[in-house]
RNA sequence: GGGCCUCUAGCUCAAUGGCAGAGCAGCGGACUUUUAAUCCGCGGGUUGUGGGUUCGAGCCCCACGGGGCCCA
């Protein structure tokens, strides 16, 4: 690490590593430097191992609740964190600090209660941004405020950046930059990374209630399977292979069903390499789970049981307030519509499987919806959906029942021919989960990706690849099952409002 | 990939083509009950980078880079 600053090749003037040459600091980080310095020449460590913390602040407001203005109590303790306000009187002085959660409590300094020696120290030593601890009695100031009255106090470590304005708000891009700052000043920004961490919690319950076994499968894989997607490539030194980073672990999770862990989730990272925008992160967290002996019928039961449950751990109910201030309701059952139904219905003219690409073009030249070498009928009647009817899908809804040409691991509807049993689910818009009556016949599913494979070689570089281990695994026999996958990042979209920069902790941003 | 907007002090933002400013933060001083403390005084800038037009550019033009929004 290059705690002692280092230099890096070409710092920007805002980022320069503050062990660099003084002279190109910005004038405060220059101060706080020199205070640095100063608290080590007095043998003031400005970092020490510790500090002698008895309490939270969070305990101390509990503890007292009602003190009235001007009540002293015995309860001596010892408190840190970080100062974000300063008022500095002559002979006392008050501080708000704060700790990791955002809960903040008044430290008061007196003349009488440390001497002249220490409460000048304080006003020298002490910055906005500064750990520090003290030491005294909780107490309640004339105005009421609770309060630790100092008898001594010691810095727990030294900022050399100062905060930002604590009043406004950061630009998008300084909050996404520096994360840590934005946690430090924006309540909602801590607020995120709880309501997330409940999401998770309550997934994981979900699936234990249910039955369901946690595994990891790999991560970097020889080849990438189960999705279409565009894959980042890597090279492994030591085998020297190429290996993919997994855009998505169905595979492998299904080589677990057919060795009988029949129940299986993964809560895990996947990674596709393509645009970032406000709904895609090239890398994003993604929910799958497999169900022997179960349909898409019943893992569409699975998925919605999960996000309201997961809305009602972090909002007490399905009915959830999000970021724009407006409700949405996750309760009840949700709607379901077909594919091809409500796509002949929003064109006014009966659309199915066997509708010809002549006429399927037809419709798309009079949308302005692109027809790609590589499209199929089946691709074409899905750009269509996706163009005419999604931006109508507001509510929770199944659209059920795909083009088989699109869902090579799907297998084929039971009764009606050329689509698959396959549903993705829509909220607000956008999609938030998908789920399988999975493929499991090895020989069909052969053909599939032989089929897949000539869209390659047509140009589709989403296109997936023929997996033989795979395909070995499916001829040991895999029972039916159901299978779904859903968005963790999207998730949290879902039943917060939020863009998915505000759900990921630290989203991937071009190098400043 | 295309279009539009944007980049100024540590942070958030101003500034008809004519002396680069404010608030907070910082530095010096005053103040023993403050709450974004207050009062007096003072510093702080390669206006994203590089070109160009102009007597004169933060502002106009071009290129590049970062960010945002919309479209594909």
């Amino acid at each position: 690490m290059t705690e002692t600053g280092e230099a890096s090749e070409n710092p920007s003037p805002r980022q320069v590593p503050l062990g660099a040459d003084g002279e190109d600091l910005p004038e405060q980080v220059r101060v706080r430097r020199a205070k640095r310095e100063r608290l080590l020449a007095e043998g003031r460590h400005p970092y020490p191992v510790t500090v002698a913390r008895t309490t939270t602040l969070a305990e101390i407001r509990a503890a007292h609740p009602d003190l009235s203005p001007g009540d002293e109590t015995d309860d001596v303790v010892g408190v840190a964190g970080r100062v974000v306000f300063q008022r500095n009187a002559g002979k006392l002085c008050f501080a708000t600090i704060q700790e990791g959660d955002g809960i903040r409590l008044q430290v008061m300094l007196s003349l009488a209660g440390v001497g002249e020696e220490q409460l000048a120290a304080w006003k020298a030593d002490v910055d906005l941004g500064d750990h520090v601890f003290v030491h005294g009695r909780v107490i309640a100031s004339k105005r009421g405020e609770l309060s630790v009255m100092a008898d001594s106090w010691q810095i727990a470590a030294k900022a050399l950046r100062p905060l930002p304005v604590l009043h406004k708000e950061l630009s998008e891009e300084g909050r996404v930059r520096q994360r840590y700052v934005d946690l430090i000043v924006r309540p909602a920004a801590r607020d995120v990374v709880r309501t997330r961490a409940g999401v998770v919690r309550s997934l994981r319950d979900s699936f234990h209630d249910r039955g369901f076994t946690e595994v990891e499968t790999p991560m970097l894989q020889v080849l990438h399977g189960g999705a279409a997607a565009r894959p980042f490539r890597t090279h492994m030194h030591a085998f020297d292979i190429d290996l993919y980073l997994r855009i998505a672990p169905e595979l492998y999770l299904k080589r677990c069903v057919v060795g009988g862990i029949e129940k299986v989730f993964e809560i895990n990272r996947n990674f596709r390499n393509e645009g970032a925008d406000s709904t895609h992160s090239p890398e994003f967290a993604m929910i799958e789970a497999y169900e022997a002996y179960g349909s898409y019928d019943t893992v569409a039961v699975l998925t919605r049981e999960l996000v309201q449950s997961a809305a009602l751990a972090v909002h007490g109910d399905t009915v959830v307030a999000l970021s724009d201030g407006t409700e949405y309701d996750f309760g009840g059952t949700w709607e379901e519509i077909t594919l091809y139904g409500a796509l002949s219905r929003a064109i006014g003219e009966e659309i199915g499987p066997g509708t010809s690409m002549e006429r399927l073009s037809e419709f798309a030249g009079g949308l302005g919806v692109e027809v790609l070498p590589h499209y199929g009928p089946g691709k074409l009647a899905e750009e269509l959906f996706e163009h005419l009817v999604v931006p109508t899908l507001f509510a929770p809804t199944f659209v059920r029942d795909y083009p088989e040409e699109t869902s090579p691991l799907t297998r084929s509807h039971r009764s009606i021919p050329g689509v698959a049993e396959k549903w993705d689910l829509y909220v607000r818009s956008f999609e938030l989960a998908t789920g399988y009556s999975e493929l499991v016949d090895p020989v069909v599913q052969r053909e599939r990706f032989v089929a897949q494979s000539l869209l390659a070689a047509k140009g589709d570089i989403e296109a997936m690849r023929l997996d033989e281990d795979f395909l070995r695994a499916m001829e040991y026999g895999m029972p039916p099952s159901g299978g779904m996958g859903m968005g963790l990042d999207r998730l949290l979209m879902a039943i917060t409002g939020l863009g998915i920069r505000e759900t990921i902790l630290f989203p991937l941003v071009k190098p400043e």
